[in-house]
DNA sequence: CGTGCATGTTGACAATGACAACATGCGGTG
DNA sequence: CACCGCATGTTGTCATTGTCAACATGCACG
């Protein structure tokens, strides 16, 4: 944390850190360039070193957000104690659909700054990275799917789609009930919504 | 179009007009209040009279966006040619939900924006205009739920809370398309995803 | 022991949201 | 009809922000 020298050391790291930090509170506008700096003692116009500009920044938190929410996805699919395969499958898939809305609603400013900029381009060094697949939401999901053909449960021409169905039925109610008109509802309610969102999901597929 | 006097008239109108219009091109980020009231030929800070700040102005603007998503979806549920009560009431559900879709693909902007802010102050007066609720998107979908269960096609203990399955489903999709990971997709794996989103919609309900 | 070049810094500028003080003129009052 | 209050617009100003340009520093390599 010290500012060794003239020259910071691996201020990329930091920055990111600040950044992700000020998301978590405040939500992707929190994010701003300036205060980045300023958290990491650093003077403005430090990141332009590192990042080309605020939305090449903004893409490296929301990348680190996403894995946030891969991880909890990742921590609740392995608490699932469940000894039958059918069941256990079935049990995995909603845990990781609870986890997306948990994560959305505890995790408020990580959950939007997640999905908002290009995450496109921040994930082409995702192949680099060895375990970045590990961790994102989209191929953990893929795996569920995956996992609930193999025990018999998902005819395999079902499979292909599957991802959309599950995946827009729970983002659009994470979506819904953190920012958009679902916002204010009750505690129960949100609850029975996304009870009855899963249900509909195992349903549908 | 004329400023006819000192006095503007009608401001608070321009005002949202203007906005709407950049909201269109731009989305939410280009509500720009000053942007707004040059567009409106009105000086800046001419808006506080209307709006107590950027966050009401937005909030009005995005009521009008949500305006047009409802109005498309009216529109597209009148189109819907089909003498079975029980064909029509599957086929109006299936067409406010592509019309859905097809607003937030076709007209980007508006519906990023009709999301984007606190729309549940905007709609305190909502009591007051009478033809308000007709074009409310959550309004029209219940229409269509109630429909499935007059037609017998939906068990009415499954009437409860079939809103929210059908609209997350749909707005996650529309989100994930628009704005998320997915904004890359080629347009038939669009299509293709489109279909089977509501295809699952229809069996989970 | 120098020196080049990546890394940080200082300074500046335009745009924006917001506040304060001032201008205008419509509508009601005498 | 003359007057004036108050809603409505305007001008001026300020802090914040993203971005560019010019400059400073010091690590790594010769």
């Amino acid at each position: 944390m010290e500012n060794r020298t003239y020259h910071h050391g691996n201020l990329r790291e930091a920055l990111v850190d600040a950044g992700v930090a000020l998301a978590r509170a405040g939500g992707p506008s929190a994010v701003v360039l300036r205060a980045v700096s300023r958290e990491a003692g650093v003077s403005h116009n430090a990141a332009y070193r590192h990042f080309a500009d605020h939305q090449d920044l903004l893409a490296a938190v929301a990348a680190r957000c996403m894995e946030q929410l891969g991880l909890l996805m990742v921590r609740r699919t392995a608490e699932v104690a469940e000894d039958d395969p059918v069941l256990r499958a079935w049990a995995r898939l909603a845990a990781i659909g609870r986890a997306y809305v948990d994560f959305a609603l505890t995790e408020h400013g990580w959950f939007r700054t997640a999905f908002s900029g290009a995450t496109a381009h921040g994930a082409k060094h995702a192949l680099t990275d060895p375990d970045a697949g590990r961790t994102d939401p989209y191929t953990l999901l893929a795996a569920r799917l995956d996992e609930l053909v193999t025990v018999g449960e998902l005819p395999p021409e079902r499979r292909p789609g599957a991802e959309y169905a599950a995946w827009s039925a729970v983002h659009g109610l994470a979506d819904l009930l953190v920012d958009g008109p679902l916002r204010d509802l009750p505690a129960e309610e949100v609850a029975f919504a996304v009870e009855t969102v899963l249900a509909a999901v195992a349903r549908g597929l």
